[in-house]
DNA sequence: ATGAACTTTCAGTAAATACTGAAAACAGAT
DNA sequence: ATCTGTTTTCAGTATTTACTGAAAGTTCAT
């Protein structure tokens, strides 16, 4: 029936109207996580072209943000026999998602973050007034917490499939 | 010394800088987060015109940001005896700023996209196409996922202190 | 009731970010 | 070497987001 592929394209759009607010909210831009929906929900890959027509956004567009999640490990290119152009095609696995995104931002974010906290106690290490005493204080407790963050982060990308989830959920849930 | 003075207040501002530049990468406004870090490296409470003097922003940005850190508990309004104005002071417990910043991200951002998913899989429940049937399947399992997601942060919330990072180092570390 | 000290709002503006579309570059196929 | 289908780049533009500053509102002492 014709009315239920409809509702189901419906459904989806509205999918991915949400998951690019969502993605907005945690600083990824909206485009991209809607392409990242729209593959995540496609039953085959998708060529540039389609991305475009599905979302209508221009070709420079859909290029930059289908090469940035190539560069998030959120989708790959695939090319099918015969036809000379890219496809993309979605990493499906939520836990496997879940993995890449904590990998990247952990390269992007923590690291560099640490470096600065780092930074930040080597430069007040020696000064000996209650202001620069409480500022180390605060810069190692800081330090701290953003490397158990990153340790966290190792271990749940070296964790695999979805057994990690239910073993967790028993600790947890 | 007040060459020790200087070097406090320089690698304070470095930090300030750097702790905005994070923020904005976590979809934090960048002058919100650059307040905070302010705020937490802050040896007294400040009023909103030392604020607006220490980041040469303006009344206006400054209230609304000092406010919306009010909303999301990571500072908190403060007055002294004899003055009339408001006062703000961090939240310095990282442990406890990172239960704050995750019980208000789940209640901002998780819930609601529950409800998404399960708008989405009850939608396309009954469909009963091969297109039909994959999309569910990944709504149910970023439902599941999410739902996961929900639990831990609700039990991190529910942890006090310092203590649960060094309970939990034990485990992962 | 008046005014001083302070907070809040918001219309207008500035800055940052994202997007378009067309041109250039590239990679086989002939 | 040229043509065709495709990817990539990027200057210009649009959109979104954040900020300013002044005016209106509030609160409290007199």
């Amino acid at each position: 029936m014709t009315e239920e592929r409809a509702k189901l394209e419906e459904t989806r759009e509205a999918f991915v109207t949400q998951w690019g607010v969502m993605g907005a909210q945690w600083g990824i831009n909206r485009t991209m996580a809607q392409i990242h929906a729209l593959l995540m929900t496609s039953a085959d890959a998708m060529c540039t072209d389609s991305v475009m027509e599905a979302l209508e956004i221009s070709r420079g567009n859909a290029h930059t943000n289908l090469k940035d999640l190539v560069g998030w490990g959120l989708i790959k290119i695939v090319t099918k026999k015969g036809e000379r152009k890219e496809f993309f095609e979605a990493e499906k696995d939520v836990w496997e998602i879940f993995r890449r995104v904590a990998k990247e931002r952990k390269r992007r974010e923590i690291d560099p973050a640490l470096e600065t906290l780092r930074n930040c106690k080597a430069a007040t290490e020696g000064i000996d007034t209650r202001e620069a005493k409480q500022f180390y204080e605060q810069m190692d407790q800081l330090e701290d917490f953003v490397t158990f963050a990153s340790k966290i982060s190792d271990r749940v990308a070296s964790m695999k499939h979805g057994n990690a989830i239910k073993l967790a959920m028993k600790f947890f849930g």
